[in-house]
RNA sequence: GCGCCCGUAGCUCAGUAGGAUAGAGCAUCGGAUUCCUAAUCCGGGGGCCACAGGUUCGAAUCCUGUCGGGCGCACCA
């Protein structure tokens, strides 16, 4: 296929070249900034197919008044054969109407394309490497950890779509003291395992019972040989052990997701491998760490404990985090910090562009991580892009009332639970319905029973409403050959698919994977609104048996919009049911 | 005290890198089912876009401040 270019992107380069004309003839300044420059379908379809702003945009570099300029951007639009009028409306927008036939060779350019229709070039197959879920292993994954996991996963599909390289990654925090507690937990649960009377599992520890089958699988192969042994001699196989329990029973919660991360960095590899080592030489040598005295926490009640001490601080303050921030702890292991700094040093190597998808309740470390991978440009003299984006937090809800989490005493929420309630569809779609820089709540009830409450099942209702329209047209097939019969209503239905291409566009610039999920509602219910007009008119039904041509012509339209839901929901990672 | 996020219809939320008369679902009221799937559709009512200033042709959107909600503020992870 020769032009690839979508509708929409189509009409913009036309735009441009209009405004290169105008250079020429001197009505425009060389070399204008046109970074301001839309080109739009307007809010109100009354206004026409298209709208830019870009004699406004420019008036006052050309030194006149918008619609003085308008005027000279008109005249040369209206001698394209596809603009069939070119207006000028309020401060100076151009609007333009499109001829139909413009229309329907998109529409014939989303059956050609299928399954590609919307993939673009725009991110030139640079690598991305998206670091989410990320959860520590020492337990399965609860509803706190979803969010995160389905936005990732939900912005790698989307950046792939748009022709990155994407790596899905996962963090294993394997290294810190909460993994101790992990083996020590694993210990007590191998005991029991053994036989032994345990009781009430101590404060500190992990009570749930998921740590069970990993004592019992430990039991059965080692015997009793760490029963009664001091913890030096079994700590660091437990913890391997538990850890790998863990990471297995949180993989396979992933999967219930369809989430399947490529990489799984272990911090404890990275620690071993001496690559915090290697970034705190590198850092010091460019004078990004020093040995200082930290302050004192300025926070209400400062530790009664507190003294200071001199350690190796991060000047996160140079890139404006409140203070430095240590890398190593006094005993000489290392911060989390010191070893996610080392981490992204990693992770920048091999990726062009970085993103983090944290929990909320990692915000205040955000700024010293940002500052870690600016210093890491600084030094290397070449900008590494890097995004932290923040998932807030999900109120779970049943009947309205809060759902109770309590994860000292087991009794969280877990995603597993979740999902087997109400699939993974409602699951994936719920999260992606929300802007994930809100608060959500997420109430099961709603979600499950009030199929109207649930946009999810809108959508795969018009997906399925078209397979099983397919199935009943029988021998008459989807076809273009009579697509010049198609009517208004049709061609309204075209325009709301066509906005696909911009619209993965315009998520993928923003990183905002929920824009495609809103535009999918916007989608089926012009479907489910032009599917009842048949309702109330026979002959605007797409099956007209008496009329097999325009039968083949709705159909195929019918078909292309079939192909923008799945090619969305594709995205997003949720099914298209054919039947209901 | 400080930092980050949020504040849009009764409720849950959109609002397309500043655009034209601020939208949808739920709830509510009124309609459509001898018909390709009514899990749908059509219509009505419902708004000081938290508040106050500012930036400009133009602000829900950007800036400042105030108020309200959430998260965080160890050498933890």
């Amino acid at each position: 296929m020769a032009d690839t270019q979508t509708l929409h992107a189509g009409f913009a380069a036309k735009i441009d070249a209009v405004l290169n004309a105008l250079e020429l003839e001197g009505a425009l300044p060389k070399d204008t900034s046109r970074s301001g420059v839309t080109v739009e379908p307007p809010r109100d379809p009354s206004h026409g197919d298209l709208a830019t702003n870009a004699a406004m945009v420019l008036a006052k570099q050309a030194k006149t008044n918008p619609r003085v300029l308008a005027e000279k951007i008109v005249d040369h639009l209206g001698r394209e054969p596809d603009i069939v009028e070119a207006s000028i409306a309020g401060p100076g927008f151009i609007n333009l109407r499109l001829a139909d036939d413009a229309w329907l060779r998109e529409l014939r350019a989303i059956a050609a394309l299928g399954a590609d229709y919307g993939r673009s070039q725009l991110g030139e197959g640079t690598t991305v490497n998206i670091e989410y879920v990320s959860a520590n292993p020492t337990g399965p994954m609860h509803m706190g950890h979803c969010r995160g996991a389905v936005v990732g996963d939900a912005l790698a599909g989307l950046l792939e779509f748009v022709g990155h390289k994407v790596t899905r990654e996962y963090y294993v925090n394997d290294a810190g003291g909460q993994v101790d507690v992990l083996a020590r937990s694993a210990h007590l649960r191998y005991r029991e395992a053994l036989g032994e009377e345990i009781g009430a599992i101590p404060e500190g520890l992990y009570p749930g019972d998921y740590l069970k089958p990993v004592g019992e699988a430990l039991a059965q192969e080692y015997g009793d040989a760490y029963a009664a042994a001091p913890e030096a001699e079994w700590l660091a196989l437990f913890r391997k052990r538990a850890v790998a329990a863990m990471m297995d029973m949180i993989r396979a919660d992933l999967a219930l997701l369809g989430i399947e991360h490529a990489v799984f960095a272990s911090e404890a590899e990275l620690q071993a491998a001496g690559k915090p080592e290697d970034a705190e030489a590198w850092l010091r040598q460019h004078d990004f760490v020093y040995d200082g005295v930290l302050e004192a926490p300025k926070g209400k009640a400062p530790p009664e404990d507190w003294e200071p001490v001199e350690l190796p601080l991060f000047r996160s303050t140079r890139f404006g985090d409140d203070q430095d921030r240590p890398i190593r702890k006094s005993n000489g292991g290392w911060t989390y910090f010191g070893a996610d700094l080392a981490y992204h040093m990693q992770k920048a190597e091999k990726a062009d562009a970085l993103i983090d998808i944290w929990g909320a309740d990692h915000a205040g470390t955000v700024k010293r991580i940002k500052a870690a991978v600016a210093a890491l440009s600084e030094g290397q003299g070449a900008a590494i892009p890097f995004d932290v984006k923040l998932v807030q937090m999900v109120n779970l809800l049943r009947d309205g009332e809060p759902v109770k989490m309590s994860k000292r005493s087991g009794t969280f929420v877990t995603l597993a639970e979740v999902v087997e309630e109400v699939g993974k569809d409602v699951v994936r779609f719920t999260m992606l319905t929300r802007k994930p820089e809100a608060q959500m709540e997420f109430d099961f009830t709603k979600v499950v029973e009030a199929s109207r409450d649930n946009p999810v099942f809108y959508l795969q209702y018009a997906h399925a409403r078209i397979c099983s329209t397919m199935r009943k047209a029988g021998d008459v097939a989807p076809a273009a050959d009579h697509l010049d019969r198609l009517s208004a209503d049709e061609l309204a239905l075209v325009r709301e698919a066509a906005q696909f291409p911009r619209v993965v566009e315009g998520a993928a610039k923003a990183r905002e994977p929920h824009r495609i999920a809103f535009f999918l509602g916007d989608l089926a219910a012009a479907f489910h609104s032009f599917w009842n007009a048949g309702n109330d008119d026979p002959a605007k039904r797409i099956i007209r048996e008496d009329d097999p041509e325009l039968t083949g012509a709705r159909l195929f339209v019918a078909a292309q919009v079939a192909q923008v839901i799945r090619n969305g929901l594709g995205i997003l990672g949720v099914e298209a049911v054919e039947e209901m």
